[in-house]
DNA sequence: TCTTGGCATTGATAA
DNA sequence: TATATCAATGCCAAGC
C-alpha cells in the first residue's frame, strides 16, 4: 500500500511562521525551513506522494506567507490542492475512505484528529515549555493511550476546549468521557468547580453546535456536492524533488530535532562514524563537541559538522575510545573542534577521571555544576549524586585534548618571539587554533558588556543567527540530565543536536565578525593560548596551612566576641551588627549621633561615615573594628578554609570572559582580593605557602597603568619623569605645587598620588574630594594644578572621550573594544559615566593586555626550558610563581626578561620582585 | 510556614 | 558623584 502524506499548509505555515524556532521576520527562510521539515517526514514515513492542501480562505496575516509557500512547491513539481473550509474535513474524510490508502497527516489543527482510525495518523510539530520543539505522533490505535479518552470524543473535546479552555475540556472528558455524561454530572461538578458549572449551563447549546461542526461529516449538508482531491499521477515525489526539499539551511533542519540521530550501539556508532569520516574527507571546516555529563560519568557525546549531527550515549569505555578516534581523524583531516568553555572541558574531564586537582568538596561540586545545567556553560551538566568512581574512559580523552596541545607545543618550543606589536605571535598559536576553537572567547570579545544569563550558547545564536533557541533551563526545567535522558529522550537528542550544530557553526561567524573589527589576532595570539595557562594555573593550585588559617579564624572569632559583648555593653542592647538596619537605628535614633549619608533604604553606615564618628564615640570604633573582623573571618578565614582541595591546597577559577576591559578575574574563590593593606588581614597571606623545596617569587609591575597612560598620551613631563626613574608621586607633587622635588610634604605627596589614582580612573572634582575628604572646589583646584603640569594629558584625554563619543567603542593599544552605549545615553548621569569609562577603558585594558602577554611568555618559557617551576597566579599586575629553589635565578631572570618586552613603550616597564616561603613574605 | 531567589549594603583587591 | 571585580550578610517578596 502506498502512503500518502498530506500537509495541511495553512496550520504548519502558522506554527513555523508564529511558533518559533523560526523568525517570522524571515519567511522566506520559515518557507525553505518548513519544507525541509516536510522534507524529512516524508523520508521518515516513506512517503510515496504528497500533496499540500490550503484551506480556504487563506488567513489574512499568513497571505504572504502561503504565497511563497505555494511557490515554493509549484516550483518543486509537487501537488497542491484547494480545499474549502468548511467542509475540508468532510473532503478529506471522503479521501481517506474512497483511495484506502496509507495517510499521514501533518497538521496542528486538532480538528484534524477527528480524522484518526484504522491507516491514519498525524503528526503535529509543537512548542511546549517542557519539550522545547517536538513532534507529536498520533494514531488511531494510540489515541486513548495518549490523550485520556476515545477517538468519537474529539470533537467534543474540542468544542468544550474553546468553551472552559483546554486543560479543564479535557480533564472532563477524561473523568466522564462525553459531553452527554457532563451535562448528567452538572450537580457534581457544580461541587468541584462552581465556575466550570456556571459556563456549562450558559453554553450548553453552543457546545453541542460546536461540537457538530468539527466532525468529518460537517459540511457535507452545506455544500452537498464533495470536491474530491484530485491527484494526478505526476504527483509522486521523485528524489530529486526530496532532495530539494530536505535543502534548508542546516541549521534550521537541526532545530526540528530529525537530523540528530540516536547512537546508543556500537555498531550504530560505527555506522555515523563512517559518515562522520566521510564528511571529514570532504575538506576543512569546524567540528562542534558538547559533552554532557552526570554524576561521575560523562553521559553523552554530541558531534556535529554542521551537515551531520549525532548523539552518542557512552555506555561503554569502548565507544568513549571510537569517539577519540573520531576525533582524532578528524583533526588529521584539518577540522577545527569547537568547544564552549575549553579550559572547563578539561578540567571537568580531569575530575571525573579521578585526576588533575581532587574534587574540592562534593556538595560544591554539585551545586556548581548545577547553575551549569541551567545554561551558562555548553558543554557541562552534572549533579550531585553517584559519586563513585566511574571512568568511562574520560580520562583517555583528556589525555588526548591534552596531547594534542602538548605536541603543538612541544613541536615548536622555541619559535615563539616578540613582534614588532609588542606581543606574541608564532607557529605555536596558530597550530593551536587549528586545533582547537573556544566559542565563549570568540563571543567575550565580540560582546565584552555580556554577562550571566545573556551569554550562552542560545543567545550568542541569537544575535549571530538570528535564531531563538530554548536553553535548557526552558526546555526540560530542573530536570538532571540523566532525568531527561529517560524520559525525554527524543527532545534531549533535539536540543543537544542544536546546540552542537551551533557550536559547530558559530565559529565562522563570529571569526569574520573579529576580523573586521581587528581583534581576531587577540583570540589567535593572546585568549586563546592563554586559556592553556590557566587552566595549569588552576590545575596547579596552591598550598595552604590548613592548621594555620584554623587559628588564624579562631583569632578572629574570639575577638569577634569580645568587641560584641563590648559593643552590646555601650549600646545598652543587644542586636545585629551586622545588619545595617539595625545598625542606622541604634546610632543614629537611640543614640542620636549625628547622621551622615543616606542610602536608598536608610541611613549610611558605611566605613567613611562611621570613620568620622569613631574619633568621638568610642562605639564606632568597635563597630569598626568589629566589621574589621567579621570580613576578615567569613570571607577569607572559614571561605578559604572552604575551598581547601584534599591536596590542601586551592583552586581558584579564573574567569576570562567576565570583565568589560579585558581583565581576568577570580572566583571560588576569588584569590585577587585577599587582604593586604592593613596587618591583621595580611596576615592571611601567610597561610599560602610554597611547597617543600620550593620557594615563592612575586613579581609586579610598578604603577602600569599611569606607564601606559604617559605612553598613550605622549606626555614629555610624565615621560621623562618615568625616564628619570623618579618617585612618580613626588614629582607630581612637585609640579602641581610648584616646591623643590626634595621639599615635597608627605601631605602633598598623598594628595599628588590621589590625583594620579583619580586621573586613570577618569577624575571629577567630586570623586577626588571624596576621596581625599576635601571640598569639591579645593578637589577642582588639584586637576587644574595637575593638568597645567601635564599639558598633553588633558588633551588626550579629551581626545578618547571624543573619539568614544563618534566610534561608540573604546579601544585599547592591542585593538580590544570596550562598546561604549553608555555616552549615548539620554540620562546625563550615564552619559557622565561613559565619558569616564571611555578615559578608564583603554588604560586598564592595555594594562591587561600586557600582562596577558607576559603571563604566556613567562609560562611558556617555563614549559619550554623543561623548569619544574610553576606560574600560580595573577593579581591585575601581579605574577607569583611556586619555584624550585635550583631553578630560582633562572626563574627570575625569565620573569624580569619577559615582564620587561611584553610591550615597547615610551616609558620603561618597571618590575619589583620578592621572594619567600610564604605570600606574605614574597609580596 | 518554610525555602529560595534577587536586591541592597558593605568591604576586600588592583596600590 | 572615581575604574574594575567577587563575596558575605541581611532583608523581603514569591512560591510551596
Amino acid at each position: 500500500m502506498s502512503t500518502w502524506l498530506i500537509v495541511d499548509a495553512n496550520s504548519i505555515g502558522k506554527a513555523a511562521s508564529q511558533g518559533l524556532p523560526f523568525d517570522p521576520s524571515e519567511e522566506e527562510r520559515s518557507v525553505t525551513a518548513m519544507l525541509s521539515f516536510v522534507g524529512s517526514q516524508a523520508v521518515k514515513y516513506q512517503a510515496t506522494d504528497l500533496v499540500f492542501v490550503f484551506t480556504d480562505p487563506v488567513e489574512e496575516a499568513y497571505t504572504h506567507y502561503n504565497e511563497l509557500l505555494l511557490a515554493a512547491t509549484k516550483k518543486a513539481g509537487i501537488a497542491v490542492t484547494l480545499l474549502e473550509k468548511d467542509n475540508c474535513l468532510h473532503q478529506l474524510s471522503h479521501f481517506i475512505h474512497t483511495e484506502s490508502k496509507k495517510v499521514i497527516l501533518l497538521s496542528n489543527d486538532r480538528t484534524w484528529q477527528t480524522l484518526l482510525q484504522g491507516e491514519v495518523s498525524l503528526i503535529s510539530p509543537e512548542i511546549s515549555k517542557e519539550e522545547g520543539s517536538h513532534v507529536v505522533h498520533l494514531d488511531g490505535a494510540r489515541i486513548k493511550e495518549t490523550l485520556g479518552y476515545e477517538a468519537e470524543s474529539i470533537p467534543e473535546v474540542i468544542a468544550l476546549s474553546g468553551i472552559l479552555g483546554e486543560a479543564m475540556a479535557k480533564s472532563l472528558m477524561k473523568t466522564y468521557g462525553s459531553i452527554s455524561t457532563i451535562l448528567l454530572s452538572m450537580e457534581e461538578i457544580r461541587g468541584k468547580s462552581p465556575r466550570t458549572w456556571q459556563r456549562l449551563l450558559e453554553q450548553k447549546g453552543e457546545i453541542l453546535a460546536k461540537a457538530l461542526k468539527v466532525t468529518p461529516e460537517a459540511g457535507k449538508v452545506d455544500s452537498g456536492v464533495i470536491s474530491p482531491l484530485s491527484i494526478d499521477e505526476d504527483t509522486k515525489i521523485s528524489p530529486e524533488q526530496l532532495a530539494a526539499l530536505t535543502e534548508g539551511t542546516k541549521a534550521e533542519k537541526k532545530l526540528l530535532g530529525e537530523d540528530a540521530i540516536y547512537v546508543d550501539s556500537l555498531q550504530m556508532f560505527h555506522e555515523a562514524a563512517k559518515r562522520f569520516e566521510a564528511t571529514f574527507e570532504k575538506g576543512t571546516g569546524f567540528l562542534g563537541i558538547t559533552i554532557e555529563t552526570t554524576g561521575s560519568a560523562l553521559e553523552t557525546v554530541c558531534l556535529s559538522t554542521g551537515e551531520d549531527t549525532a548523539l552518542f550515549d557512552l555506555g561503554s569505555k569502548d565507544l568513549m575510545k571510537q569517539v577519540k578516534k573520531l576525533l582524532t581523524a578528524a583533526v588529521e583531516s584539518g577540522w577545527t573542534l569547537s568547544f564552549w568553555n575549553l579550559k572547563h572541558l578539561l578540567h571537568q574531564c580531569g575530575k571525573i577521571a579521578g585526576r588533575g586537582y581532587d574534587v574540592l568538596l562534593s556538595e560544591q561540586i554539585g551545586d556548581g555544576m548545577k547553575q551549569e545545567a541551567d545554561g551558562q556553560l555548553c558543554l557541562f551538566a552534572m549533579e550531585k549524586e553517584d559519586e563513585k568512581e566511574n571512568d568511562r574512559g574520560a580520562g583517555e580523552l583528556l589525555d588526548w585534548l591534552c596531547s594534542l596541545e602538548e605536541d603543538v607545543f612541544s613541536s615548536e618550543k622555541d619559535s615563539f618571539s616578540v613582534t614588532d606589536r609588542g606581543y606574541f605571535t608564532g607557529e605555536y598559536s596558530k597550530k593551536l587554533s587549528r586545533i582547537f576553537c573556544d566559542v565563549s572567547l570568540l563571543a567575550y570579545l565580540l560582546m565584552p558588556l555580556s554577562t550571566g544569563k545573556d551569554f550562552d550558547i542560545e543567545k550568542v545564536a541569537g544575535v549571530y543567527r538570528k535564531l531563538e533557541l530554548k536553553d535548557y533551563k526552558s526546555r526540560f526545567g530542573k530536570k538532571s540530565v540523566r532525568e531527561v535522558l529517560e524520559e525525554k529522550r527524543e527532545a534531549y537528542v533535539s536540543y543537544a543536536g542544536v546546540r552542537t550544530a551551533m557550536l559547530s557553526e558559530l565559529p565562522g561567524d563570529l571569526m569574520s565578525e573579529l576580523k573586521e573589527d581587528g581583534q581576531y589576532s587577540l583570540y589567535e595570539e593572546m585568549e586563546l593560548p592563554l586559556l592553556f595557562t590557566l587552566y595549569s594555573m588552576e590545575k596547579e593550585g596552591i598550598a595552604m596551612d590548613t592548621a594555620a588559617l584554623r587559628r588564624y579564624g579562631e583569632e578572629l572569632s574570639e575577638g569577634i566576641l569580645k568587641l560584641q559583648e563590648q559593643i552590646y555593653q555601650e549600646v545598652g542592647e543587644e542586636f545585629n551588627i551586622n545588619s545595617p538596619k539595625q545598625l542606622g537605628t541604634i546610632l543614629f535614633e537611640k543614640l542620636g549621633l549625628p547622621a551622615g549619608k543616606k542610602t536608598k533604604s536608610g541611613y549610611s553606615t558605611a566605613a567613611d561615615v562611621l570613620e568620622k564618628l569613631a574619633e568621638d564615640y568610642p562605639v564606632v570604633e568597635h563597630i569598626l573594628q568589629y566589621r574589621t573582623f567579621g570580613k576578615l573571618k567569613s570571607t577569607y578565614a572559614d571561605g578559604l578554609l572552604d575551598c581547601i582541595a584534599s591536596d590542601q591546597r586551592v583552586h581558584t577559577t579564573f574567569q576570562q570572559a567576565v570583565t568589560a576591559t579585558g581583565r581576568l578575574s577570580s572566583s571560588d574563590p576569588n584569590l585577587q582580593n585577599i587582604p593586604v593593606r592593613i596587618e591583621l588581614g595580611k596576615r592571611i597571606r601567610s597561610v599560602f605557602h610554597a611547597k617543600e623545596g620550593y620557594v615563592f617569587l612575586d613579581a609586579d609591575y610598578s604603577q602600569i597603568e599611569l606607564r601606559v597612560l604617559a605612553h598613550l598620551s605622549g606626555d614629555q613631563q610624565l615621560i621623562e619623569a618615568y625616564r628619570k626613574d623618579r618617585d612618580i608621586h613626588r614629582a607630581t607633587a612637585a609640579l602641581v605645587f610648584h616646591v623643590p622635588f626634595e621639599e615635597v610634604t608627605p601631605q602633598q605627596r598623598r594628595a599628588a598620588k590621589a590625583v594620579n589614582f583619580g586621573i586613570v580612573y577618569g577624575i571629577s572634582s567630586f570623586g577626588l574630594g571624596q576621596n581625599l575628604d576635601i571640598s569639591r572646589q579645593q578637589a577642582q583646584q588639584y586637576i587644574d594644578d595637575y593638568f597645567r603640569a601635564y599639558t598633553r594629558l588633558q588633551e588626550y584625554l579629551d581626545e578618547l572621550v571624543a573619539a568614544a563619543k563618534r566610534d561608540h567603542v573604546a579601544l585599547t593599544m592591542f585593538g580590544r573594544r570596550r562598546p561604549m552605549p553608555e555616552l549615548s545615553s539620554s540620562i546625563y548621569m550615564q552619559r557622565q559615566f561613559g565619558e569616564r569609562v571611555a578615559m578608564n577603558a583603554p588604560i586598564q585594558g592595555t594594562a591587561a593586555d600586557i600582562i596577558k602577554i607576559a603571563m604566556l611568555h613567562v609560562w611558556q618559557r617555563l614549559r619550554g626550558e623543561g623548569l619544574s617551576s610553576k606560574l600560580l597566579l595573577q593579581v591585575h599586575d601581579e605574577l607569583l610563581i611556586e619555584t624550585k629553589i635550583e631553578e630560582k635565578e633562572q626563574v627570575k631572570a625569565i620573569l624580569d626578561e619577559e615582564m620587561h618586552r611584553a610591550a615597547h613603550l615610551l616609558v620603561p616597564l618597571a618590575i619589583d620582585m620578592e621572594e619567600g616561603n610564604s605570600w606574605y613574605d614574597a609580596h
